[in-house]
DNA sequence: TATTGTTATACTCTATAACTATA
DNA sequence: TATAGTTATAGAGTATAACAATA
């Protein structure tokens, strides 16, 4: 099933796909890192960060993991342990149950976030212009509608 | 410890890093569903991809992946036992054992870089000027040296 | 002594399948 | 009957500690 194409990618392109491999990979590990460095693991913070926007059924919170449903049970299980995030019945469903941060969740999440320097650092070096042409090609490539204006 | 720090970002910036935080996160995506198609993990497909360049030892492996190499070994057993990798001793130092990738290695790998789209495909809509400004700007993102003309 | 790779162990994340309680 | 969450199970990646072979 491979596709045969026949559009060869250019010099440049190929560099390019290059560097956005190692900035991902760079992003990934710092922010495993970042993890570790509040006793998380990567899953963990990523949910954590997720809930601090606000409380999730456990069906959302795989959906935007991209996992099945059971794993959440353990993620949520060992973050609701140490009183990072709990576990609130949902009035409308009662099959649904919500996962909300805790306060002390909330103020981890924040100092995680603080630890986030990779992709903030390099950026303030950049002229705001390039950022902003830097904005644009991100959205381009994901897809986005261009930035209005 | 959390660094206190006097900059604080502007909405620009968190835009972009906003944005580059969702690259990363499609591009990791991919890359394990693109590894998947072909029945491997995202780290087995790393080292595969890695070891398609040159044979490394254990220990180098674990370094390109940032683990202990307790881990390496368990990686090698399982690439080995369906022949994409095999294990050679090192002529100069008889405690190094080689990972290399067999033939059946390599056509996995090609065939794997077949199905990495998300870099190349979006890429290839950017006209080559941008092109080359993206490279510029991940290059200052990464800390390398302005690209020479 | 130091280094390389391995083994043993324990934990987390993952998918799959079966279960429960609601709807 | 369908859906939400859970449990049970098995495989893979991870770190740690201890070990054999070699340097």
């Amino acid at each position: 099933m491979a596709t045969t194409r026949s559009t060869r990618p250019d010099p440049l392109t190929l560099e390019v796909v290059e560097l956005i491999g190692a900035v991902v990979a760079r992003y990934y590990a710092e922010y495993e890192e970042a993890a570790a460095k509040h006793a998380l693991t990567g899953a963990q913070a990523r949910v954590l960060s997720l809930l601090s926007l606000e409380p999730l059924p456990m069906r959302r919170i795989a959906r935007s993991l991209k996992c099945e449903p059971s794993n959440v049970t353990g993620i949520i299980d060992r973050l609701e342990a140490r009183g990072l995030v709990e576990r609130r019945p949902d009035p409308n469903d009662r099959r649904v149950k919500l996962a909300a941060t805790t306060e002390e969740g909330r103020s981890t999440v924040s100092r995680l976030r603080e630890s986030l320097d990779f992709a903030r650092e390099p950026l303030a070096q950049l002229p705001a212009e390039e950022r902003a042409v830097l904005r644009d090609l991100l959205k381009r490539m994901l897809g986005v509608e261009p930035t209005p204006r």
